[in-house]
RNA sequence: GUCCCUGUAGCUCAACGGAUAGAGCGACUGCCUUCUAAGCAGUAGGUUCCGAGUUCGAGUCUCGGCAGGGACGCCA
């Protein structure tokens, strides 16, 4: 990238005006480029001089100075001013850029892809939802931001495995089959039942129970413990599939579902307690194991194994994430957690330093809260009655496009009102189909082209000399920066924002500059530039998980 | 009480410590014999919750308030 050009020579330009005497022997910040918003200020522009002004005691206009003074030139950039205070100021030259455009189209589908990651082993892990209920809004939100996620992730040079944890042992599972077997009694056998009190009492343990109506004369041959297996297997198996099914409308699939159970099974939890309790991590009191966390910093200890001989969540979770480290051996692992998880954050990397795995290769994102609304109405949601709105009813209702839009153009950790009034209201204004007619419209005028059967392979992009035309320009080469800076930073709603933006420059570029005319010269390069356009456009919407419309 | 997130235009939200704080929706004014008007151009709309501090420079960092949400269990 010509970024990162840019930035090499600056440093190399700061280290030997040091070297000359120019500016003194200071430490060098990180060089940072910015885009200046006003465009008088050029296509980058570089602040290390005022940032070196105080430690170098200079003033930072000839800071700047001394550093220009030594630039050598760089390929692509025409003219290096330096701007009061001390801005220095980068303008990219017109042959270089409109020698993008035949770059963009050379690498095809590849664009904007970099080795920023190296190849690094990368585990994503997201949803994760107790396999107890389906899933609502709140989780519709985690799973859009892990999937974009792995899609930049890869698409920056990272290996990237998607995966899914099941808590399918513990006490919520065997609350899970209590209920549906209560619920089996009262609706397949006719007979008195009691739920347990913290059952999960919504209308779909019902439904549930009903769908397994084939299975009535074997239960009816069961013990009361053996019926509760068998149906809870089953259930189990019935909430994952649907589960699936609806996070692929929503444009969703992993490539792992890890079973919790396995821990146990494979001996990966009796390991980790091992491994701590040698390291005297662990102490016994009132018959439970605990982890003695506040040793390490943490605010309290947590427990482990209860009284009762049965391990906690936390301690579940420990095991697992040990066996992604050390056992399945991924570099870094991120997780998206709900909001509500928050507490479990600190306590979960200061477990990790503890087995030795640095809680630094491990990233949590926490997704704020989701509310539903319709107009001034909230919708109500209440988990203990199961009185929910689940995401397959959002999707169906403003679609998936809309749905995977709206939740990535909102940074994670705002929490967020999600107006399904409003998504559906402003269907034919909304970002999402001013983003996706950007691109129905390119593919229209490739069609015409086609139709036509002009060739425009041997367009002369050098022609494109427009505002409008060089404005596109300028935003296909910072697509790569932007999926970089959502791989560095793990937030993804630069990627709608960047789609917005290209979308506004096509949109105005098509109301200036017609592209099929009678001039066949100008008419090829425009082509060009057009179908550069759509390589980033359709690029940018597949990361997003969204469609990229050839006709709307 | 402690900890975490948030507070920016009427609404929903952006903005690596940089130059004149930006989009969409809503409001108002223009623009369709042309590759799609689901578009374009323009106008109005701001004490970035309040107060101190750090510095060449703060919506952004620090401290103290205020407001909303969340977490503080041998639940997950």
């Amino acid at each position: 990238m010509i970024r990162d050009t840019i930035v090499k020579n600056l440093e190399q330009a700061a280290a030997q005006a040091q070297q000359q005497g120019l500016i003194p022997q200071v430490d060098l910040p990180d060089i940072v480029l910015e885009h200046p918003q006003n465009p008088e200020h050029g296509d980058y522009a570089a602040t290390v001089a005022m940032k070196l002004a105080k430690a170098a005691r200079m003033n930072p206009f000839t800071i700047a100075e001394a550093i220009t003074s030594v630039l050598s030139p760089i390929d692509g950039v025409e003219k290096v001013e330096v701007l009061r205070p001390g801005f220095i100021n980068i303008v990219l030259s017109h042959d270089w850029l409109t020698r993008q455009v035949d770059e963009i189209l050379n690498q095809g589908i590849q664009y904007g892809n970099s080795a920023l990651g190296q190849g690094t082993k990368l585990q994503l892990e997201f949803v994760s939802v107790n396999p107890t209920g389906p899933l609502h809004v709140g989780h519709g939100r985690g799973s859009v931001l892990g999937s974009t996620l792995a899609n930049i992730l890869s698409a920056t040079g990272y290996s990237v495995e998607k995966e899914y944890y099941i808590n399918d042992a513990g006490n919520q599972m065997d609350n899970f089959f209590a209920s549906l077997y209560a619920r089996y009694r009262e609706a397949v056998l006719g007979l008195p039942a009691e739920m347990p009190p913290d059952g999960y009492f919504g209308q779909y343990m019902i439904d549930l129970a009903q769908d397994l109506e084939s299975e009535k004369s074997k239960i009816e041959s069961m013990s009361e413990e053996e019926a509760k297996a068998h149906l809870g297997k089953l259930g189990l198996e019935k909430m994952l599939r649907q589960i699936d099914e609806d996070l692929k409308l929503l444009g969703v699939e992993f490539d792992n579902w890890f079973s919790e159970q396995t821990l146990y099974d494979s001996g990966q939890f009796e390991k980790i307690m091992a491994l701590l309790g040698q390291d005297n991590h662990i102490e016994e009191r009132e018959g439970a194991q605990w982890f003695v966390s506040t040793e390490l910093g943490e605010d309290k200890d947590n427990v482990l194994v209860r009284s009762s001989g049965v391990p906690t969540y936390f301690a579940a979770d420990i095991a697992y994430h040990y066996n992604k480290f050390a056992e399945r051996g991924f570099d870094r692992v991120i997780d998206i957690w709900g909001a509500d998880h928050q507490g479990h954050v600190s306590r979960m990397k200061t477990a990790m330093d503890a087995l030795g795995i640095s809680g630094n290769n491990l990233d949590i994102l926490l997704s704020q809260m989701v509310s539903l609304r319709r107009g001034e109405e909230v919708v109500k949601v209440s988990k203990r009655t199961g009185d929910i709105v689940t995401l397959r009813e959002v999707i169906e209702e403003v679609g998936a496009d809309v749905c995977r839009f709206f939740f990535l153009a909102r940074s994670a950790n705002s929490q967020m009102d999600f107006d399904l009034e409003l998504a559906k209201k402003q269907s034919l204004d909304n970002p999402v189909y001013y983003v996706q007619y950007g691109h129905a419209r390119i593919a229209g005028i490739m069609r015409l082209a086609r139709e036509k059967g002009i060739d425009y392979s041997n367009g002369n992009v050098s022609l494109l000399t427009e505002p409008a035309e060089l404005d596109i320009i300028k935003l296909l080469i910072q697509f790569a920066e932007t999926l970089e800076i959502v791989a560095k930073t793990l937030e993804p709603q630069h990627l709608p924002y960047y789609a917005q933006d290209l979308a506004t420059s096509f949109h105005n570029f098509y109301e200036k500059c017609r592209v099929i005319t009678e001039d066949e010269q100008l008419t090829a390069a425009r082509l060009k530039l057009v179908e550069a356009s759509r390589f980033v456009m359709a690029k940018a919407l597949h990361l997003m998980g969204m469609n990229a419309p050839e006709r709307m």
